[in-house]
DNA sequence: ATCCCATATGGAGTTAACTCCAAGTCAAGC
DNA sequence: GCTTGACTTGGAGTTAACTCCATATGGGAT
């Protein structure tokens, strides 16, 4: 796949494609012989992956850096990603939770205002 | 309360209470006769209010100060500020929701980095 | 051969949301 | 009455995460 078609698969902007690839937030990816990319199955698996985790969960770029770094030295970092990942996770977790909780706090508010806003209108037909 | 008291409050620093201000992101805060702030009950749950949206919601900063100053004129706002917090709160909710998959997804991914972790551990053993 | 277009690179520019700074004011303590 | 320390303002600086730009290159159509 070339940057255009995983830009449009992704809806992610090609300079962003390069942007994350140089910043190591994705490994480098493959080159055909007049070095434009040319996305393997790999490469598209890891822009997917970056992709939910900074768009969607919205993972800090430098722990997705060290992840990817950790990756690229191989198996005998298995228990410092899987450590890495745990954290993020719990993060995440707990950010969900207070997440949580403000949209109830944001429901609570709106059903106020429905509240006096049919006290309003009571109040006007009594008027008119 | 001062603006030391509220900083220490929330954890928010004097520098962003009076940023906020400035914005329009919180109204106007009481002062005293020496022009110093002197927040008073309003005032802090604006700040509190806020800080919420923000910190914990991720509400754009700039619809909430289109809030706020729909709440500064008055009553007849009612109606247009509830449809505003709607929008924030439906978006929250779908965020929420893509969140809690990415969630599963990372869960998943420990889990299976565990189980790679395990057969490595066990691989070792009979080696030794 | 030339034109065109997608792509490449390194580096500069942008945006949102703070954060810091310089210079000034005011009330309180010595 | 002078110093000190918390506060004020307007404006400049910073940070993260892109986004844009100028310039260059490599293949395919005419």
């Amino acid at each position: 796949m070339t940057i255009a078609e995983v830009s449009e698969k992704f809806g992610l902007s090609q300079d962003t494609l390069r942007y994350y690839e140089r910043i190591g937030l994705i490994p480098p990816v493959t080159r055909n012989r007049s070095g434009n990319r040319e996305y393997s199955e790999e490469d598209i698996k890891w822009v997917d992956f970056i992709k939910c985790m900074r768009q969607s969960a919205g993972l800090p770029v430098e722990a997705l850096i060290e992840y990817v770094a950790l990756f690229q030295q191989g198996d005998n970092t298995l228990v410092t990603r899987k450590e890495l990942l745990v954290e993020q996770r719990d993060r995440l977790a707990a950010k969900l939770e207070e997440m949580t909780s403000t949209l109830v706090r944001l429901n609570d508010k709106i059903v106020r205002y429905e509240q006096t806003i049919v006290l309003k209108e009571k109040t006007l037909h009594k008027r008119n």
